[in-house]
DNA sequence: TTGGCAATGTGACTTACGTCACAGACCGGC
DNA sequence: GCCGGTCTGTGACGTAAGTCACATTGCCAA
């Protein structure tokens, strides 16, 4: 019974009825190992995925191997992109990869349309569909118009005050290369605004950090 | 009375209980000429807009001037922004222009929020929430990783077999320039895919742009 | 017909970003 | 210690795209 968990990050779960309490109760979680890709580009959408533990990343594959995260689903949360294939009967449009470690029930695309007849459900996945909407929003903006120095300057801030990852890492974040970020971070710690380490970052300075993101 | 034609454009209005068609019948439509701006960024979200006629331009401004469009509101659609802002009680993060003369109502908010518990209207505004999401991800595909050429090739193809337009128009709709497009246009022309005139651009070899879109 | 305006053509230059190649630096295991 | 790997630094170069400046074209109306 994996119940308890569920409806604590679901709380939405709670309020089936019981046929449909049941139909999810029989769904088998599976954990996937860190790495492992759960859809992909021209997939069919197979189901709606719940998250309870690990962190699924939403990126899009670019010609030339490079990918552009999009967002990510962590537990309690629903990924928008399967939600609008699922309404629109339409394939994939991006790749979903566990960034660690993952487990999550996958909820048959009958069993998800049954839910979305319950007002609590669909109420829920409206709310985080909306909320996505400005995050896709925000990274349009983003790629269309700033550029590396301020969306690598606006990763930092996003991530504490030292910022333990390598600059390939970093470079991925942003869809970027490595020697761009290697460069970038070089002229950020002449400006005394960060200090750097082998796989560490630490801000010195946010609000010079701060500064350069809004140019 | 304002009924027949929002009720053709919204079907889903038919099936409002008699107070909420009341409140929606008290509603006064209004016009606005072209290029009106009926939302900007950082402006608090007034309302939902039903659009009975014309079509609005929602477009990301840049700190240049320059703007990106997202995507068209025409008649019988619904703002997905403008539904994320007003759920999320976020201000918004684009602008909304009309692109030609443009008659809409505009639903104050707590009238959208009783609305939304209507199971009909919800289904609705989710429907179009879930296509566009597609919309935006092509969007963010393109900026991304789509060369100009490509993308003004793509934009081509959309437009039937002769475009008429200034390269200024087509360049706003790529937010690029209109020396670019001059420049690619040529080269189009060059190749023998298209034939220049004044403010036209005729299509001859449909298959060559596809495949420079693809490449 | 012609003057004026919008639309287009075009070369020179700049910038942002990416690619390639390779040199050090660090770190952990043997 | 030293030796393999990963991580980082860095110069040279290429390309896409934007900017600037100005020439040219074509159309329409006075």
């Amino acid at each position: 019974m994996n119940e308890p968990v569920w409806c604590d990050l679901y709380p939405v779960l709670r309020q089936l009825p019981a046929p449909l309490a049941q139909r999810f109760a029989d769904c088998q979680p599976l954990t996937v190992p860190a790495g492992a890709v759960l859809f992909d580009v021209h997939q069919p959408c197979q189901g709606f995925p719940l998250v309870t533990a690990g962190s699924i990343r939403v990126v899009k594959p670019a010609a030339n191997g490079r990918e552009l995260p999009l967002y990510r689903v962590v537990p309690g949360e629903s990924c928008i992109i399967t939600t609008s294939c699922l309404l629109g009967h339409a394939d994939y449009n991006a790749r979903g990869i566990a960034d660690t470690e993952s487990t999550l029930v996958l909820l048959p695309r009958d069993l998800f349309d049954q839910l979305l007849d319950q007002p609590a459900f669909r109420s829920f996945v409206f709310n985080l569909f909306s909320e996505r909407i400005a995050d896709l929003m925000q990274l349009v903006e983003e790629v269309a118009f700033r550029k590396l120095d301020q969306r690598l300057a606006g990763l930092l801030l996003g991530k504490g005050h030292t910022i333990h990852a390598t600059h390939q890492q970093l470079a991925d974040e942003l869809g970027s290369v490595r020697e761009m970020v290697s460069r970038l971070l070089k002229s950020f710690a002449e400006q005394g605004l960060v200090r750097l380490g082998r796989e560490q970052v630490e801000i010195l300075d946010p609000a010079g950090l701060r500064r350069i993101t809004a140019i």
